[in-house]
DNA sequence: TCATAACGGATACTATAACTATCTATAGTA
DNA sequence: TACTATAGATAGTTATAGTATCCGTTATGA
């Protein structure tokens, strides 16, 4: 398969082809001469993870390429899982967040084990957001967040465990990672209009402009 | 207070100030004078949830004015929320989503109303995404998922209902929202990392690197 | 009061990211 | 042989967000 081939059964342009091998995103073609170079179907596959990776889950091509090269890679399970979870969280370091503001996320984490990383630090920076925005968040409604994560959490790990495989288990990570948040807001959207059509009937039919 | 205060108070340097006076995003000072003006607590307050939006939510300047409009608007609250979402979501249109690609997001969201918008085009579009990178998401994982969305969409409606006047509930409204995605996605993270290390107890302490 | 600093507002500049276009020498092809 | 396609390098484009500079005017304090 050349170049243009690829193009075609990819529905990526030729120069993004030549951008993301640039960018070693993309393996290099098998060579045939200084000057001609064949894909295979794989550099197809791999191209719609790319897609997936930038369009869908709204990571950068740098991003992308961390968690790609963290597949390929056969660093343990757990590590690939850090990656993923940070190239999908924009810059999440512990720095600029108080011990009030790491009090805050651990009070609310309460009942999970934590650790330094994106979740605790994101929960954090998240709440102090939210506090500064005079969103007060009452216990009703953190109970339910912390709940929910708990399902979802659970649910994700299970999903890999049932992979068989380290590159299968590593591909469910990095694609569950990324697209798993995209789902999720989506799945909340989706549940807000039905608890609010639902409480205000009337007004189920209206859409904003 | 002058813009060189209001700077100081807000964090947000006067360039970036002025930036958001031209781009509407922040209202303009009284005038004293043709080129004299001052702000208020309001402005200071106003410049939090602008850099919250964008910084936190990340929002594009274009997509906090508009939820910023809304805000500030005597539009129906169910308006607001539907600018807020797609707002936070970005280009989620229903073309491109074949018959196929809706029926899987009915599918999932059994049991839920559903209405064209974010949600259930957002689901779709996930969805199809998922299955484009081969990662089939067996029953248990996508019952989890719609149960956890049950519960977070039921208690932000809740907290929306608790919060006094119009102003009160559609600022719950927006930063809920955003920030509310946010929140979810670093709550999950944190619920990956307690569920990976209580099952993985040895690999617990690694960190990616 | 008068020199200097700060102001509002307009304009221009910079940085970054993600593509896109062009160029060159070479290889396949009709 | 003529002509298109190719790999790879280099340069250009677009959009966004923020920064810097300039201008004439206003405030301020020694």
């Amino acid at each position: 398969m050349k170049i243009s081939q690829l193009s075609a059964a990819s529905g990526v342009s030729q120069p993004t082809i030549k951008l993301y091998l640039r960018e070693g995103l993309l393996p290099p073609g098998a060579k045939t001469h200084a000057n001609q170079a064949t894909y295979s179907e794989a550099h197809v596959r791999r191209l719609g993870i790319i897609r997936t990776l930038t369009q869908v889950g709204g990571l950068s091509v740098a991003s992308a390429k961390t968690v790609l090269d963290a597949i390929d890679s056969d660093l343990p399970l757990n590590w690939t899982f850090g990656l993923a979870q940070r190239a999908a969280s924009p810059d999440v370091d512990g720095t600029d967040l108080s011990d009030t503001d790491l009090a805050r996320a651990d009070d609310f984490l309460a009942g999970l084990t934590y650790h330094d990383g994106p979740g605790r630090f994101g929960v954090a920076k998240t709440l102090r957001a939210m506090a500064e925005a005079g969103l007060e968040a009452d216990g009703a409604w953190r109970d339910s967040y912390r709940k929910a994560a708990e399902i979802i959490g659970e649910a994700d790990i299970d999903l890999i465990d049932r992979r068989e495989g380290r590159l299968a288990k590593a591909e469910t990570v990095v694609i569950g990672t990324v697209l798993g948040d995209a789902l999720l807001a989506a799945l909340r959207r989706a549940a807000q209009e039905h608890f609010s059509s639902q409480r205000y009937p009337s007004r189920s039919t209206e859409t904003a402009p």
